[in-house]
DNA sequence: GGTACCCGTGCT
DNA sequence: AGCACGGGTACC
């Protein structure tokens, strides 16, 4: 396969409207989709819209409307339609409820993305189809990342955008990235300096769709990019090395299957896409390590930054929060240190650790209990967000050990980041719900049955 | 006319 | 320069 990367062709993704308040609209997104799912369309719409606009704040219900449709719908493939016209909350949103891994959704879109697709209007993918395009992007360019590293060379946005993102040769598939990577060292050496431009348009036009591809492989934690300079996140070799290798296979969903000319078929074509795309491999769970994310803190928190054995931390987080809690306790009586425990493996307590309250006051060595729940995520949390949501599920015997412990219960939210670990610390819930500063709501079905309810028995 | 990606435009 | 609101616009 020829490479002239003259040949440009702007290929865009959804314009994103959630990256900066990621943290609180991805959990946002999976929690409304999951209450208010199996619904039917415009009730979904209308509970969907309803409950966005208590994150969001005053807004228009045109934007709303774009952010169910546009970036929870097409681009996380957090729900679809099935045959009856329900909507239904798709593996990806009930996957990420399930692990709070949110690297590994990011992980997920960047392994199925492909070129063209069923996000786009008709026209768009007719436009991309007929001129050849047909590429799994992001494995793409990690295969390229790997290349270029081999070779001592770190890649820009701008190149990855030139070069890659917006040249024919390369998004019609097979383009041997090591071609790509001898002409960027010609062009380098030549002192050619190629940046994607669509004249009379302003840079968000040719460069938006770009720089979020990028960033969602960043918020993937499988690349860093650094003022513009790209590099690998080598502690996700392993799955960098797995999504890699698909650099030049077929994209999976076949959109040459279709007439899209012809409304039927269409109208097939977006419906199989949603489906394909909201959907997750069985065999194929994106996780993300503890040791990927390179924390470098110490328990104490005490400004000091130090690299920790990951292993001490566990890929739950609860190893780190009972250090944490040893150390908080120590500081206010070393004596009391003993009575610190991790009960985590002991099933059915309602609590992780069992800690002492180690604060001045009458109560100071009264027995404390704590539930652990961890998350991870690509940023830091920052509670003094006016928008700031998260959620939580816990067990009923969680909430049982809450309302009996009551202001001697604490739910610790741990939130592992890159570089850094943050804990939230939530005492007395149970009060909280009272109060209404807390929303605790039974999500949880549990069916007992005994032979009086069985209908029929079948064997073979 | 309505819906829903597309993308100008202005805010940070 | 990055990014997202909400009007733009093409297709249903």
């Amino acid at each position: 396969m020829t490479y002239n990367p003259a040949r440009q062709f702007r290929c865009t993704i959804i314009r994103g409207k959630a990256k900066n308040a990621l943290d609180n609209l991805l959990p946002a997104y999976a929690k409304i989709i999951s209450d208010i799912c199996p619904s039917p369309k415009d009730q979904f719409a209308l509970q969907f819209n309803e409950r966005l606009s208590e994150i969001l704040g005053e807004s228009v219900e045109k934007t709303l409307n774009n952010h169910r449709t546009e970036i929870a719908g097409k681009f996380f493939g957090m729900y679809y339609e099935d045959v009856h016209g329900t909507i239904i909350s798709s593996d990806r949103t009930e996957k990420y409820l399930e692990d709070s891994d949110q690297p590994a959704f990011f992980k997920d879109i960047c392994f199925k993305f492909q070129f063209p697709n069923g996000m786009d209007k008709s026209e768009n993918v007719i436009e991309k189809f007929s001129n050849g395009v047909s590429i799994r992007q992001f494995p793409y360019i990690l295969k390229l990342l790997v290349l270029s590293e081999q070779r001592g060379l770190r890649l820009t946005k701008d190149e990855i955008g030139y070069y890659v993102l917006n040249s024919l040769d390369v998004l019609s598939g097979r383009v041997d990235p090591s071609v790509v990577l001898d002409f960027i060292t010609s062009d380098r050496n030549a002192g050619i300096k190629k940046k994607v431009t669509v004249t009379g348009k302003a840079s968000s036009y040719s460069m938006q769709h770009i720089n979020e591809q990028l960033n969602y492989l960043e918020l993937a934690n499988l690349i860093r990019i650094d003022n513009k300079i790209i590099s690998l996140n080598h502690r996700e070799n392993e799955t960098i090395s797995f999504m890699s290798d698909y650099w030049n296979k077929d994209p999976e969903f076949n959109v040459g299957g279709y007439n899209l000319k012809d409304s039927v078929q269409r109208k097939q074509f977006y419906f199989d896409w949603q489906l394909f795309y909201s959907s997750l491999n069985k065999e194929l769970k994106f996780t993300t390590s503890v040791d990927s994310l390179n924390i470098k803190v110490q328990p104490s928190g005490n400004g000091t930054s130090v690299i920790v054995d990951t292993n001490l931390i566990g890929e739950e987080g609860e190893n780190f929060v009972l250090q944490f809690e040893k150390n908080r306790v120590s500081s206010f009586d070393h004596r009391l240190v003993r009575k610190v425990i991790y009960l985590g493996k002991t099933r059915g307590l309602g609590f992780d650790i069992q800690s002492v309250i180690a604060e001045p006051g009458e109560y100071s060595e009264f027995v404390k209990y704590i539930e652990v729940k961890t998350t991870k995520r690509v940023t830091v949390p920052d509670p003094r967000d006016p928008s700031w949501i998260d959620t939580v599920n816990l067990t009923r015997n969680e909430w049982v050990a809450a309302a009996q412990h009551r202001k001697y219960y604490s739910i610790y939210r741990v939130y592992l980041t890159p570089e850094n670990v943050t804990i939230f610390t939530i005492n007395d819930p149970y009060t909280k719900d009272e109060e209404g500063t807390i929303r605790c709501k039974p999500i949880n079905y549990r069916l007992d049955f005994t032979n009086s309810s069985i209908d029929s028995v079948l064997s073979s």
